[in-house]
DNA sequence: TGACTTATATGCATAAAGCTTCTATCTAAT
DNA sequence: ATTAGATAGAAGCTTTATGCATATAAGTCA
């Protein structure tokens, strides 16, 4: 920094404007028994008592948003070493009722294996709901979160945001490498196909799925074979990242 | 509201936490001479004085964040009427040295002509640059901008800000309308064809480029031709939203 | 051993995209 | 009036990606 600008805070007045709060809010994802998951928190406290909301917390002012992001998923979620990617702001005035909240949305990824740990000592408060998208292919809109005794109302705009969470996945899913995200380091043609159906919501043509998996250079052959198949067993692929950088955000 | 609800804040302390102050900056393109272009004012104040940087301003206390980019849009950026859409939120804690501020940056549309009459009443501190892009495709990065004599200098993080519009730019531009919003109510398919490749920084092939855009349907012959053409006078074209919802976020 | 089931490979039809070439239509020069 | 020059726009061929049907391979289990 140079002088005058050293100088020049000297003489800024930082309380000029009333500041929102900012939160990041974690649409923590995955797929399980072929159906998209996200995981909630039993809110138990006004405002939204008793119904479900994403994990999310308050942005230190010394901390970064992405920090912020990867503590809630550590404290709240109880996960660590996600993939955890930034999706959108939600800046309506009135979104939360009790103050001017700015909340990023993070959206996070994680093989279904992985929550066990987390939803055993959580005593209820924390769910693993199927999350229900009624609209086809990339139209967008809210999604609904339905529990094994059915749906699953949810606090504040958090609806919207797993519905963007949803879009902006089957979007990705394609030409970007998160499919992998949710699968265990080893896995079989046949499990990346199940992931993509289940995110995407339609039926893909198996050929035509494995020859493009394999032309992208994505997936590596193991020569391993899974275990306790009850017919053929599939060979492993395991993740191969481009050596080439060559991906969208 | 329920009555629990309100009980609730009425004991709630907003202060409890530091808050930062949340700005909106706005990455207000266009394509000028077949080349990307961006709005930029010059710094007269501390910090970052003298160099040039994107449209922003503070987000008021009950003001939407879409709201404050319109705002800004229109005082800073003398504009009105644009595609806006949000593009990220940058949360590095020390982004600006005044303070902390986060920014959610949004990308804005407009075709070159209607930045006339911003340019002309703002005696200097406006100026449209030239974009430069040095990485192919959908790699990411900084980019740079530059003026007529050379290179401009970008305050803050803006050189981040304008290189992940150039790729959202560049990833949206096929499936979605983006592109219409940077050409005139009519336009030849040349001038299409010239807009997108200057987004993309590639050539493209004119009669697949035309087919693909005729298929798409969203293009709607208007029976016009341009006048004034030194050669043979191409047909005028209008934009045709789809009537099905079918655009991706 | 053979029926059953899923994995994996192959061949064909269709559709999309790149490339080349041809024709149409305008201006401007002669 | 004629023609050269330049671009618009269309048509055909080739390559590539994808959908679909089918054949073969490799396991389990009765």
């Amino acid at each position: 920094m140079t002088d005058t600008e050293t100088q020049f805070l000297q003489t800024y007045d930082p309380a000029e404007y009333e500041r929102p709060s900012v939160a990041v809010d974690l649409i923590l994802m995955s797929v399980v028994d072929g159906a998209p998951a996200v995981l909630l928190i039993r809110r138990t406290e006004q405002p939204a008592k008793d119904k479900w909301a994403l994990p999310g917390g308050f942005v230190g002012i010394d901390e970064s948003l992405d920090a912020a992001a990867h503590r809630v998923l550590r404290e709240k979620a109880r996960m660590d070493d996600a993939y955890v990617e930034q999706l959108y702001t939600f800046g309506a005035v009135d979104r939360d009722p009790r103050m001017r909240i700015i909340s990023v949305a993070y959206f996070a990824l994680l093989p279904a294996d992985r929550y066990a740990a987390a939803l055993k000592n959580s005593s209820g408060d924390l769910t693993l709901a199927r999350v229900a998208v009624h609209w086809p292919g990339e139209t967008g809109g809210p999604v609904a979160a339905v529990g094994e005794d059915g749906p699953l109302p949810l606090a504040f705009d958090n609806a919207d945001m797993l519905g963007l969470a949803m879009l902006r996945l089957r979007g990705k899913l394609d030409y970007s490498s998160v499919g992998f995200a949710l699968l265990p380091e080893y896995f079989t043609l046949r499990q990346l196909q199940d992931v993509h159906e289940a995110i995407l919501g339609v039926q893909l043509n198996k050929p035509a799925f494995r020859r493009r998996m394999l032309d992208k250079g994505w997936v590596e052959a193991t020569g391993e074979r899974e275990i306790g198949a009850s017919f053929r067993p599939a060979e492993l692929y395991r993740f191969k990242p481009l050596s080439q950088a060559s991906e969208r955000t």
